[in-house]
DNA sequence: GACTTTTTTTACCATAGGGTAAATTTTCAA
DNA sequence: TTGAAAATTTACCCTATGGTAAAAAAAGTC
């Protein structure tokens, strides 16, 4: 139904996850996607946790006049997956698309499973990851509720200027929650 | 900054902790609050994850403005804490309010994690928690993106009707993140 | 049961953002 | 470099929700 994205903490980098994996002998996914290709989509079942090596990832979903709604944006050192598929098994309702050639290590469950179990640290860095991602889901709902889309907008241009580089304007409205002819009139009347 | 309320899963009901806890030799704290108490403000660090035996609660925070916006509620046998100030140390921003004659287990970080290390299955459950978490926070993101304010109204009453007989209007329709005034006009829209 | 306080509704006008459609600008490919 | 496609802006009018304030209804208190 849902999907998790999660800013990489220091522990969960390139580097650690590849040098715990090989002590225990597990071998990552090498997975590669090219400019504007979606690949996961809903309907589909999410095999992994992705690890974004290189590139930068939007996920949408379509509402119900099929529609994009762009959910969230990842970039390099960030991990995603689509929790409702990957960790209850049911179909997802996400799609991944990679906005630039991306590549990722893909993570299964028992990959996880192993490097919670073996590397205290890493579990402790997962735990954190889901804590992170909740709070900054909450201070989402709560931005939506007491600030005005202008002044959304100005801190994610602010605080995500990657964001601005890499997608598309009707990408960025959807993700403000309106639509595109709403943030190009608030961009205009911002110049003035 | 932000706050944490899960739906208490099989494994994490008063009996299982009471058990498990006094198998450790750890006492959870009681802690109860009258009708309409606000038993953690804002600006108090929050040394517990609670538990509630019975009761109603409401979490709401102050805007810019001073007004009072409600970002949670929680029933019997959910569970609450403010995560950055719980888990990180900072200082709380959210109002935990007693709706009704409330009482609760206060668990401290040492409980849960005594807990969480001794009792693979109340590890798993306090995991699980947190994924819950952050799905339902994901879906209500996608609520407000793609529902209207009267939808998203007739969706709470529908499926927590208990809200409805426990909170004022105007904490509904802050949640739902319209004024009450707008939540008024709704509902007298839907009854001619 | 009358008084007070709180909660909810109503009214009127203002405003942010949506719907549709077209114009413009930018990007990309031949 | 030019033509086509994609992205972005603009325009016009419409609708949902907000702001302010008052009225009505409900709940609590003596």
């Amino acid at each position: 139904m849902v999907l998790i994205m999660f800013q990489s903490d220091q522990f969960l980098s390139k580097e650690n996850l590849l040098e715990w994996s090989s002590e225990l002998d597990l071998t990552l996914k090498s997975i590669t996607a090219a400019k504007n290709e979606v690949f996961l989509e809903h309907k589909q079942k999410c095999h992994y946790f992705y690890f974004i090596s290189k590139g930068f990832i939007r996920l949408y979903y379509l509402d119900l006049e099929g529609r994009e709604i762009t959910h969230w944006f990842s970039a390099e050192n960030m991990m995603i997956t689509s929790p409702f598929s990957f960790f209850k098994g049911e179909t997802n309702i996400i799609n991944f698309q990679a906005l630039e050639e991306t590549s990722m290590l893909g993570l299964t469950k028992a990959h996880i499973n192993a490097l919670r179990e073996h590397h205290p640290r890493a579990n402790e860095a997962f735990q954190n990851l889901f804590l992170e991602f909740a709070m900054s889901l909450s201070r989402r709902i709560m931005s939506i509720h007491t600030e005005t889309a202008e002044y959304r907008y100005l801190k994610l241009l602010e605080q995500h200027p990657l964001i601005f580089q890499k997608a598309k304007l009707a990408h960025i409205a959807s993700y403000l929650g309106i639509k595109q002819q709403s943030l190009s009139r608030i961009r205009k009347n911002l110049i003035h």
